[in-house]
DNA sequence: ATCCAGGAGCTTT
DNA sequence: AAAGCTCATGGA
C-alpha cells in the first residue's frame, strides 16, 4: 500500500479540531495531528495555511472532501467580518473550516453529545472505538451500525454512554435498515431537520450538527447552551431555541453554520 | 454538595 | 405551543 505526503486545502488545524465539531483528532506534537474517518488514518501536520496530510494515496480524495475542499471560505469571510460581534471572532479563527464527517458516525458522536460535555464525548466515543471498532494504523475505527445495532444497552453503560445508550442503539437499528441520507442535502432546512429528528435522540440541535459536520449544509444554525448565552447579545433579549434559529436565519442566511461557529467559540472563549 | 455540559423525550399545562 | 421533569456521568 503506498502513501503519500501532500498539500490539502488551506485551513487551521489547531482551531479547527478544538472547534467542538469533531472528536477525534489528536494532537502529537506541536504541528501534527492524528485522526480517522470511515476506516481511513491519516495525519496532518503544517501551520495555516501551509497543511499537508500523509494517508493512503487512495485515500487522499476522501480526505479533501473531508476537509470541505470544494468550498471557497473567502466570501463568507468577507461578509462575516462586516457584523460588529463577529468581526473580532472571524479575524482571530482564521483557518476555521467545516468539516465532512461520514454520516453515521456524525450522527452518533452528535447523539453521545446531548447534555455533555466535550471532554466527556471525546472519552466515551474513544472507548467506543477501542472496544467495538478495529485497529487501523495507530487508530480505533468508528464502530458500524451493525456492530452497535447488535450491542445491548449495558454494554453501552459501561463505555459511559448513560442514557443515550438506548438512543444508540435504537438509532443504530434504523441505519442497518438502510437510509439514504444524501436526500437531507437538497431539502429544505426544515425538511432535514425534521427528517433527522425521527431518529431516537436526535432533536433539533443534534439535527443541525449533523447536516453542518457531515452533510455539508451551510444553513443550519446549531442552538446549544453556549449559543443561547450569545444570543442575549446578538438579538438583544432572551429568545426561545425555535425564535433563535428564526433569526439567525434572517441575519446569516446561507451563512448561519459558519456564523454560529465563530459564536460557540467566543462564547466558550469569555468561560 | 450543587451545578453544568454542543439536549431530547415525555408529561402536564 | 409552551413549560416542567427526568434521564447518566464526571469534572469543577
Amino acid at each position: 500500500m503506498s502513501y503519500i505526503t501532500k498539500a490539502i486545502r488551506p485551513f487551521n488545524p489547531d482551531i479547527t479540531f478544538y472547534s467542538g465539531q469533531c472528536f477525534r483528532w489528536k494532537k502529537t506534537d506541536n504541528n501534527t495531528w492524528q485522526g480517522i474517518a470511515d476506516r481511513k488514518f491519516a495525519e496532518i501536520s503544517g501551520s495555516y495555511p501551509n497543511i499537508s496530510i500523509t494517508c493512503k494515496s487512495k485515500d487522499y480524495d476522501f480526505w479533501k472532501f473531508y476537509f470541505d475542499g470544494d468550498y471557497d471560505y473567502n466570501k463568507v469571510h468577507e461578509k462575516l467580518l462586516k457584523d460588529k460581534l463577529l468581526k473580532n471572532a472571524v479575524t482571530n479563527n482564521l483557518g476555521l473550516i467545516l468539516l465532512r464527517q461520514p454520516f453515521f458516525e456524525t450522527l452518533i458522536s452528535f447523539i453521545i453529545s446531548t447534555n455533555n460535555n466535550i471532554l466527556r464525548i471525546k472519552s466515551i466515543i474513544n472507548n467506543l472505538c477501542i472496544n467495538y471498532g478495529d485497529k487501523i494504523e495507530k487508530e480505533y475505527s468508528f464502530p458500524s451500525a451493525e456492530i452497535l445495532a447488535g450491542l445491548n444497552e449495558k454494554d453501552l453503560l459501561k463505555q459511559g454512554c448513560g442514557y443515550r445508550s438506548k438512543y444508540i442503539i435504537e438509532t443504530s437499528k434504523d441505519i442497518k435498515k438502510g437510509y439514504d441520507f444524501n436526500n437531507l442535502i437538497s431539502m429544505s432546512l426544515d425538511d432535514a431537520r425534521n427528517n433527522l429528528c425521527k431518529f431516537n435522540g436526535v432533536g433539533k440541535k443534534v439535527a443541525d450538527c449533523v447536516l453542518i459536520y457531515s452533510l455539508g449544509r451551510k444553513d443550519a444554525f446549531p442552538v446549544d447552551t453556549w449559543i443561547r448565552k450569545a444570543s442575549i447579545n446578538l438579538f438583544g433579549k432572551k429568545l426561545s431555541d425555535d425564535l433563535i434559529r428564526k433569526r439567525a436565519d434572517e441575519k446569516f442566511g446561507k451563512d448561519a453554520a459558519l456564523a454560529q461557529q465563530y459564536l460557540f467559540i467566543t462564547e466558550r472563549e469569555k468561560k
